[in-house]
DNA sequence: CGGCTCCTTGAGAATGGTCAAGCTGCGTGG
DNA sequence: CCACGCAGCTTGACCATTCTCAAGGAGCCG
């Protein structure tokens, strides 16, 4: 994964150049921000921030998946926001984060100190204008989510993440779309509002009704997209997540 | 309510002039959002955009409460957002509406044609920077909303949205903050993802613990805001709604 | 005084949660 | 190289919260 020391990687070689906050950029804007920006990686499992921490930075996405969660004091916790390659992390103008973020898997971030940052946006139209776009995706996405949550069944629900991540990851092979779940069963849960337990029943439903077929508990096919996306109660493809 | 006619409004003597948009804009820059602005009034009840139409302009609600609403294909509904005074309805880079937007009581919208909104967007700096703090709030607020429809109970749901309305809407008096509900027990559900039935079963529950008084269905007392408080599952107050 | 819409309340059903036990796969250390 | 331990997953039995269906009350307007 690390083909040049991270020290040294230059904007134009970078994997996310084409969709990330910096996409609009010119070669010259690119400079401004290869200043103020340092890559770091996070461990599967680790936290990056804590909700109600000072926030330095903010973040793009160059690999792996990171979560957004938001708990209630006796524990119980809702994934708010999933974050994969060339998601943006962080507001510019706010000093605190208001989630937890964890490295679900392996991540590398490319940071920028929070208030060079948002000076930078003052003036740089591409990136305030590429940054609005993203938000505005974002927020799409979020509302998208709340159907899910407040009306799907538990079997929509599962059937919709799955979804999400044919989409997203899926190879194509002559049995179907397959791909590795990065998710743990309570992760999933976290982020459908169940238990972990609802979601491996679920899952069991899924594969006996053939709308997939599984190898462990994280490698899944799917034969007929369609089939699973008819169990997701997305009618037409109102297509969810950032 | 009608002070002036609506055609001859003046941007400066706007009730939501320091909160909306256009809160940052210099004179000259208002003369500017003055030329493509237009007013007009939607009735309660009325649709003002249906999910999928193409959307010709962008909007500040100037008085009255709109909703955003998601639907499924057998009927479901879910409320993903709710515009209240100085809020701002749509997208300017985004030609079709996502979601179904009703007013729910009688609105009062300052329109722009998008597109000349998007272009005044490319070159204003003002307009752009708090169109895009507003969003982040509203990012912000749909993913606290998002903990409450995954992980909150139907007695902490309606208490959540009291505590919402007795902030935003509620008169102190001697008693505690009174404020007259905007929505109908079906419209609460359909935010709450809950039934009707059991929102008016919820408020019935709040009612006996004493957590509120109430005068016919829709006039709200709330002598302790901190009990309320309580009820909502909120520890401190993690702050929800735009 | 109808005839609405909105709200309340009840009884029974069902979806999803809780608690509990045991399985699987993998890495570590004996 | 095998055994152990642990994290993650599955499955079962039972239970609770919320939904569904149904009937009726309150307030408002013509």
């Amino acid at each position: 994964m690390e083909l040049a020391p991270l020290a040294t990687r230059q904007c134009q070689d970078c994997p996310i150049r084409t969709r990330a906050v910096c996409s609009r950029c010119s070669d010259d804007e690119l400079v401004a921000l290869e200043e103020i920006k340092f890559y770091r990686t996070y461990p599967a499992g680790s936290t990056i921030v804590w909700a109600g921490d000072a926030m330095p930075f903010v973040a793009s996405v160059v690999s792996g998946c990171a979560s957004l969660t938001r708990s209630m004091a006796d524990g119980r916790t809702q994934m708010v926001g999933l974050l994969l390659q060339s998601d943006f992390l962080g507001d510019p103008s706010r000093t605190e984060a208001r989630f937890d973020v964890t490295a679900v898997s392996n991540v590398l971030l490319c940071h920028f100190d929070r208030e060079r940052f948002a000076r930078l946006t003052e003036t740089n139209a591409h990136v305030r204008g590429r940054l609005l776009e993203m938000t505005l995706d974002e927020l799409d996405a979020a509302r998208e989510w709340m159907l899910l949550l407040g009306r799907k069944t538990a079997q929509e629900k599962v059937a919709s993440l799955l979804v999400i991540f044919a989409r997203r990851l899926g190879q194509q092979t002559p049995d179907g779309l397959q791909f590795d779940l990065p998710l743990t069963r309570e992760a999933m849960a976290n982020y459908l509002g169940l238990t972990l337990e609802t979601v491996s029943r679920q899952v069991a439903v899924l594969r006996k009704t053939g709308a997939i077929r599984t190898q462990g508990a994280r490698h899944m096919l799917v034969p007929d997209l369609d089939a699973l996306l008819g169990a997701s109660g997305d009618d037409d493809d109102g297509d969810v997540l950032a």
